[in-house]
DNA sequence: TTTTTATTTAGTAATGATTATCATTATACT
DNA sequence: AGTATAATGATAATCATTACTAAATAAAAA
C-alpha cells in the first residue's frame, strides 16, 4: 500500500531535489516547461499541495506573500528578512538545538518541519529614507 | 528630534497595544471605525508599513498569505501551523535561548524580532482523507 | 480488448489581500 | 495669510493563488 503519486508529482519533486533551493510555484513551472515537462500551472500548484500535506516538501511565505518550495531536510536553512526591501538573505546555521524541539513533537501535532525567521533592516534598507 | 508619528499610527498602536493579539489589516480596520477613529483602509495598511519599518510592531504572514501584525514584545509566540486547514496554535514558550541568538545581531543586518513556526498536522487534519 | 468509472489535467475566470494612483485635505514653514 | 509638504480617502490595479469546467488520461470492470 504504497502512496499513489501521479506524474506531476514525480516531476515537481526531481526539480526540487536537483535544485536543494527553495523556488516559488511560478518559476517552478517555468524550470519544468525548459526540461520538456508538459504541464500547466495549476497543476504545479496542486501538486505542491499535495506534496505538502504528505510532508514531502516544505513551504515558506515570504514577507511579499508568496511562497517558495524545498524538500524537506535536515540541512533546512533559514533567513534574515529585510521588512524594507523584502529580500531574504541565507543563514547557514541553525541556532535551534535539537532537543529543544522535542516536546513540541507531541501533544496531537505531527511536526514536519520549523522556520526559524529573523526581521529587521538590512545595511542597504539602514541607510535610506523611508518612502 | 523625535520621531514624528500621524494621529492614524497612534490609533494604530493604541489598539494593537490594548489587543495583546495578533490581528489582521482588515479586522485592525473594522476595530478603529468601531472605536470612532474616521480612517481608511489605504492609511491602516500605509500606518502599518510605517510603524513595522520603524521596529515597533512585526508582521507574521500565515500560510494562506495573509499578514497579522501586533507590538513587538518580549512575550512573543511561536505557533504550529497545521498545513491542511492553515490553523495556528499559540505555544506558550519559546525554545530558543536568547544568546543563542546574539551571533545574528551582527552582521550589518539590524535585528527587530524573529518569528519561529512550526509546521504539520494538526490532529484533525491527521484523521481526514485528503482532498 | 471494449466499456465504465474515477482521477488528473489544462486553460482560464474568479478571488482576495495588498498596493498604486490621484485628487483632496490637513499640517508645517516663511 | 500663502505656499510647500505630507497625509488621507476612495477606488482601480496588481499579482499570487484558487476555483471551475470541460477534456484527457488512467484504472477498474466486464
Amino acid at each position: 500500500m504504497s502512496v499513489k503519486r501521479s506524474n506531476s508529482q514525480k516531476q515537481i519533486i526531481s526539480v526540487l531535489k536537483e535544485l536543494k533551493e527553495e523556488i516559488n510555484a511560478q518559476d517552478l513551472y517555468v524550470k519544468l516547461r525548459q526540461r520538456g515537462d508538459k504541464l500547466g500551472l495549476a497543476t504545479v500548484y496542486r501538486g505542491l499541495k499535495a506534496l505538502k500535506l504528505e510532508g514531502t516538501i516544505q513551504e515558506r511565505v515570504s514577507p511579499t506573500g508568496e511562497s517558495f518550495y524545498s524538500v524537506i531536510s535536515k540541512e533546512h536553512q533559514h533567513h534574515l528578512n529585510c521588512v524594507g526591501c523584502g529580500r531574504s538573505l541565507s543563514l547557514d546555521t541553525c541556532p535551534l538545538e535539537q532537543q529543544a524541539l522535542e516536546p513540541y513533537q507531541a501533544e496531537n501535532f505531527k511536526v514536519f518541519y520549523h522556520t526559524l525567521e529573523f526581521f529587521g533592516l538590512c545595511s542597504v534598507c539602514q541607510n535610506q529614507q523611508p518612502n
